[in-house]
RNA sequence: GCGCCUGUAGCUCAAUGGAUAGAGCAUUGGCCUUCUAAGCCAACGGUUGAAGGUUCGAAUCCUUCCAGGCGUGCCA
């Protein structure tokens, strides 16, 4: 129909016309015209089983671009929260699926770990002592730095050593550096701790923060200041005007690359990092996972980076924003008394009440297998939330609909795959050698048949758009295909021929399951 | 003020300019001596914030308005 617009005429009739020179006889049962001019063709059963019996679920792309992928990115001055887990689960959720599809991804996690917050962390760990800031626990991070940061609103003295450990700190003042390299360590181990627990696949070696960008800022804007008509001075400052900016009082914004204090602002260390994933990591395509609140930051960021050719032309940029996270009350999700809900506190919540339910529904597993099945249950819960939405959007957390286990939940489709599972075991079957081509006899076969064909072109729409959420869509409406399959089909009492083609579309739709939610950073279990 | 985003069933959310706007929850009614009932089947539920416009066709694009959110020079 779209072809109908560009031509001028009728759509029916120019369906009419293509579906005149259509050959499908050999893999359609039928085609017919329907509505405004779609022309619908029903794959034949034979065509439909053929394409099941072939094990590969989708083909990799003959294209492969090295990605860059930047998320999760906390600020390490605190610990983890609840304001970090939708860039750190959508962006993992889109380099898994980026490397699904074939593609080289390159994650980094853009730490903030430098500035002022710093110095005041490693001022008041002087004062606490150097025993107790050796032995600080990951869960001391947060109360540290609250503690600083009162110490250092209320105590005058405490606030210059703060800024003097911030100077000590750029000019690489060994002891001042020493005491930062053990802060992060700790940093560090604390974010590994919440990346495991959550599965994600965020590694050490990925964190390249801030700091990592100190010594390039000042060649770059060096670099900049040798094109005069990009850096212009103005209040102070060093600037970048670009007329498409406009502020509140209808003047051309700035892009502040440095202080007038001579600081460095995040544009700078925005564009020495962007200026590094391309020269040096060689990126096709740089992927950001922000709050929408930075969307100007990054319109700003990517044209500056074009006037100013920090990266090649070719290079795709890409922010992809989401929304807040909300509680019920429509205010953003924070704990009784207002503040930041900590990720380790989400986590141990969502394992309780994992658990309980667990327990309720299925007392017969051991504890071992309970714990397997409540973690599991738990994280895939907070995370299918999340990401089975348009990520535009604010969300509500709520913790009763995530863990309903029906509807679009992951326990729902863990759960398909448990039973799944449970048919093999039963049948003392091989899941992976399934080959006998089915026989699709039933309307609810045929569904789940040519819904497990659409994957590939799902996968493709996740690495386009950046959005997981398309994923979700199609492993859940694949799920509830294969229920009513499964409701509606015996297998294991079958005659052997259409056991086998059962148990054939029972492994393609295990497999596409398993897949997809690994995509997701979601684990499928074998029980539950 | 200007800019960006959002507004879809009671609630939570889908819908690539296409077919009668779809799911789940909630509510109501069915289905377990048979592969896990954490399931399946069905009913009920809509002026897509409002009004215009473009189009063969609009939740989607354009204009105006209403409501909410965010951003708007030295935080990130």
């Amino acid at each position: 129909m779209g072809a109908a617009k560009r031509m001028r005429t009728n759509p029916r009739q120019l369906a009419a016309e293509v579906l005149n020179g259509l050959e499908l006889s050999d893999l359609a049962e039928s085609i017919e015209i329907a509505g405004p001019g779609f022309l619908n063709i029903r794959l034949s059963p034979s065509f439909l089983s053929d394409q099941l019996t072939d094990s590969t679920l989708l083909a990799e792309t003959k294209n492969p671009k090295r990605v860059v992928v930047d998320y999760s990115s906390p600020n390490l001055a605190k610990e983890m929260h609840v304001g970090h887990l939708r860039s750190t689960v959508i962006g993992d959720a889109v380099a898994r699926t980026l490397e699904l599809a074939g593609h080289t991804v390159i994650r980094q996690n853009h730490i903030g770990d430098w500035g002022t917050a710093f110095g005041r962390l490693l001022a008041f760990l002087d004062d606490v002592g150097d025993e107790a800031a050796q032995d600080a626990e990951l869960s001391d991070i947060e109360a540290l730095y609250v503690e600083a940061s009162q110490k250092f609103e209320s105590d005058l003295a405490f606030a210059n050593r703060s800024r003097s450990m911030v100077l000590a700190l750029q000019a690489h003042e060994p002891t001042a550096i020493a005491k930062w390299e053990h802060f992060m360590m700790l940093a560090q181990q604390h974010m590994s701790e919440i990346y495991s627990r959550l599965d994600i696949s965020l590694q050490p070696q990925d964190t390249r923060g801030e700091s990592a960008y100190n010594s390039t800022i000042a060649p770059l804007i060096s670099d900049l200041q040798k094109r005069d008509d990009v850096l212009v001075e103005s209040e102070g400052a060093l600037c970048i005007f670009m007329p498409e900016f406009k502020n509140k009082d209808g003047d051309i914004q700035p892009m502040i690359v440095q202080k007038s204090d001579g600081g460095y602002l995040y544009h700078t260390t925005d564009l020495a990092a962007l200026r590094y994933r391309g020269e040096t990591l060689h990126a096709d395509r740089v992927l950001y996972f922000t709050d929408a609140r930075q969307i100007l930051h990054f319109e700003m960021l990517f044209a500056a980076s074009r006037l100013a050719n920090i990266v090649e032309p070719g290079v795709m940029l890409e922010h992809h924003p989401f929304g807040k996270i909300l509680g019920n009350d429509g205010k953003p999700f924070r704990t009784r008394s207002g503040d930041n809900i900590l990720l380790r506190d989400l986590i141990d919540e969502a394992i309780d009440r994992a658990t309980s339910l667990i327990h309720e529904k299925n007392p017969n597993l051991d504890d071992e297998q309970q714990d397997e099945v409540a973690h599991a249950v738990a994280v895939g819960a907070v995370k299918y939330a999340d990401l089975s939405k348009n990520r535009l959007h604010d969300y509500t957390f709520n913790w009763d609909e995530m863990l309903a286990f029906d509807g679009n939940t992951a326990p729902y489709l863990q759960y398909a795959y448990a039973r799944i599972s449970s048919i093999f075991e039963k049948g003392n079957i091989d899941m992976g050698q399934c080959s006998e081509p089915p026989r699709l006899d039933t309307e609810v076969e045929r569904q789940l048949a040519v819904h497990l064909l659409r994957f590939q072109e799902v996968v493709e729409q996740v690495v386009a758009d950046a959005k997981p959420h398309y994923l979700c869509s199609f492993l859940y409406e694949l799920t509830v295909r294969f229920m009513r399959f499964y409701e509606h089909c015996p297998i294991l009492s079958e005659e052997p021929q259409i056991r086998d083609g059962r148990l054939t579309l029972c492994s393609r739709t295990a497999a596409t399951l398993k897949t997809g939610l690994d995509a997701l950073g979601i684990r499928v279990l074998t029980r539950m």
